[in-house]
DNA sequence: AGCCTATACTCAAATTGTTGAGTATGTCAA
DNA sequence: TTGACATACTCAACAATTTGAGTATAGGCT
């Protein structure tokens, strides 16, 4: 049920559409750490909608379909308060190059020298966009204080992703030292 | 579909019953990145027994329910292979502690920060364990190969856990300082 | 003129994941 | 001896997630 209390989270910075809240899902803000697909959004909101959660304006546009312009309502805000004194637990890792690892020792080891090049790759673009948006914010100050949240979970961001191309060497230098002295079989 | 695919890496390594597969997403070997329930993996096993991945044997047993041991089939091996060759994609984060992180502006501060410790002791519990897992499997080599490739899924949790015990550190500093010198609002 | 992208939302289906009950028995400790 | 725990699997229902199609129009590119 968390997907619904992030947009609570989401909406108790400011009312959005459903089409708003999608894009912020895609952005680094909210997406580099929670998932969601429009339809789930749409679908949520619908639900928290019947539960009192949440409230919306229609705004008539024209050319396009009316705009819902989604905001937190009392018992919303109670829910959200409630969620937020609830202990949480770490989400287990899911990971398929984990899966790959586990496979490894059967399998060819050209192919997964490849892959973890590939997924260096994609964590140290990654972690260059995030470092970006780290130096980019640390121009101007005094900040308020939702932006200095906002740059704890940037900050998460940028471990995850630095501890995963560590990783990642990690494991590529153990493949070439397995390379080139085989001593033990 | 990569519950199917870990659940054919479990089996490269020996037949296995459902039951000993369900053990082994419980222990750190497995369970540590890839989870899933008892009765997620008998379906799987039903599932993949249908597409002729894998083939069983009915071990009569007193006392209990027959045991199903699971193998591997030529056309299971041939999958593991081809999924081995395809490229991953990093798995999203999706955690409702920074969900909170989100809503933290607008939330009691004590209550994150009792959170925040929570968290932090659960992760620095993990963290012990895998420590202790690494420190005994150092003690006797030669190792087998795939020991080895174990041991770098062990590094990534060790990774992992020590990643996050920095980073609830690193946040509670934050609040600590945001305390004691509330300089800019 | 035709195509792609963006805005903005809806509906349906398939797959995956979670929760809980049910069947059966042996072992170990309080 | 009662209750918890481990072995070993099945069935059912629900919740969550993913995938894809469908409706509608504006604006920009080729």
């Amino acid at each position: 049920m968390a997907l619904a209390h992030t947009i609570l989270a989401v909406l108790s910075h400011s009312p959005f559409s459903g089409y708003d809240i999608s894009k912020q899902f895609e952005e680094v803000g909210v997406g580099c750490y929670w998932q969601a697909s429009q339809q789930q959004i749409y679908r949520e909101l619908g639900k928290m909608e019947q539960q009192g959660w949440v409230t919306f304006e229609k705004i008539p546009q024209e050319g396009k379909p009316d705009k819902k312009i989604y905001q937190m309502t009392e018992v919303g805000q109670q829910e959200l308060r409630r969620w937020f004194g609830e202990p949480t637990e770490p989400m287990p890792i899911r990971e398929d190059l984990l899966v790959k690892v586990l496979a490894a020792p059967f399998m060819p080891r050209d192919l997964l020298v490849k892959e973890l090049r590939h997924r260096r790759q994609l964590h140290t673009e990654k972690l260059l966009e995030y470092q970006a948006k780290e130096a980019e914010g640390k121009v101007c100050l005094p900040v308020p204080v939702d932006e200095r949240f906002r740059y704890l979970l940037l900050r998460r961001g940028i471990r995850y992703e630095q501890d995963w191309v560590d990783w990642c060497d990690e494991v590529l230098d153990f493949l070439k030292q397995q390379e080139s002295g085989p001593s033990q079989k």
